[in-house]
DNA sequence: GACCATACGGAACGCGCGCCCCGTTTTGCA
DNA sequence: TGCAAAACGGGGCGCGCGTTCCGTATGGTC
């Protein structure tokens, strides 16, 4: 318990202080290796991919994460983290509605481009499907509320509709982004899927 | 190649007429089994597990279908043909608009209820992703085709969509609807997600 | 420069699962 | 009823992969 440096709460601030040098270095190429793994193949990537990769031994790799979800949960918090710093940036915008839509748009997109991240989403929504990234989940929902929040009281977005409904939207829109990969521009079906998000004309 | 009675085209006509009695049944048996694991479980279900179900043994199965992903494509050809039989009803109805949205409905709805159906839809989508049940995705398309055109042509639907973004929605749709599975009542993603199929008011 | 804790690497283990083999049972025809 | 062909069943093989183990190398300290 006391032996890994992975869940004790050293493990956010940075690059964990007190380790040999070789090890810190070793540790950042297995993230590194990991994350351009994940984001090509998902968590179906062998570990000994990543190992090789990173350019070291299984072993190590088992040193710095106790377990191979372990180690996706740290590559997904991390990208996790930036979609939730992209929100706020973006929430202290000028224009509410802009800002949920490209909030919106731009997510789809990582996710196009991180398999890892398509599965981290799709697996969080679940009721009792693993939730791997703890808080993470919640504080991404979050910005997404705060986003939609503002634009709906710009009257940007319809006041039907939900933080919940709008996170099963942007799961929804990278299936379809998916579907037509090759055959359609990028953001031709969030484009179209977004529509609904808009209030109607008259009523 | 001439043991598996699986490969020749003696295989839809129905129950394959000469072959020993006990074949038959437990062929029978087989795909009934295959039938429900695959709808709770998908492609992951270990094929022990149907032979269990079926109530033979493994050997049995593979004497009937040469691959386990020929077992599940038997399995969606079937289902496939059913939604394109409904499809085809339903297009010979009075009216388009409803005839449509109520077979994408439809459509979504057992996919929840079959996980095997979800995942072929998801891989039929894919350019050079496995297309198991080569012209069952075809004929899907082309009845979906069929409805599009005359919701269309009644004003329904907007003109500016064509087959392949509304198989995407459709995909689209059963992902969503699966985040939100228990937390929301069947139906309200796609009754959503829908919105933006539909002509806007004003232009 | 020597010493020991720390870290490394990759061989090895266990497990799950697709698929095959072959001794045994069943079927249907003569 | 007898017999050959057809079908059965489930044990077993091979493989991929997550995880562990241990002999060896390395780094930081005195």
């Amino acid at each position: 318990m006391a032996k890994q440096p992975a869940s004790p709460s050293a493990d956010a601030p940075g690059k964990t202080p007190s380790m040999r040098a070789d090890a810190r270095r070793n540790r950042a190429r297995v993230l590194a290796a990991a994350q351009e793994a994940f984001a090509a193949e998902g968590l179906s990537v062998p570990l000994d991919e990543i190992a090789r990769r990173a350019g070291v031994g299984a072993g190590t790799v088992y040193r710095h994460f106790p377990t191979k979800e372990a180690l996706f949960e740290a590559v997904i918090a991390e990208r996790m983290a930036k979609l939730v710093d992209d929100a706020q940036t973006r929430a202290g915008g000028e224009d509410p509605g802009a800002a949920f839509f490209e909030f919106f748009a731009e997510t789809v997109e990582r996710a196009m481009l991180n398999k890892d991240l398509c599965e981290a989403l799709e697996a969080g929504g679940g009721p009792k499907l693993k939730e791997p990234p703890a808080g993470t989940h919640q504080a991404f929902t979050d910005g997404l509320g705060e986003l939609l929040a503002r634009a709906q009281g710009a009257g940007a977005v319809r006041d039907d509709v939900d933080v919940v409904d709008v996170r099963a939207l942007l799961v929804g829109c990278v299936s379809m982004e998916r579907q037509v990969r090759d055959v359609r521009p990028h953001g031709h079906m969030v484009a179209l899927a977004c529509d609904s998000l808009r209030p109607r004309r008259a009523e």
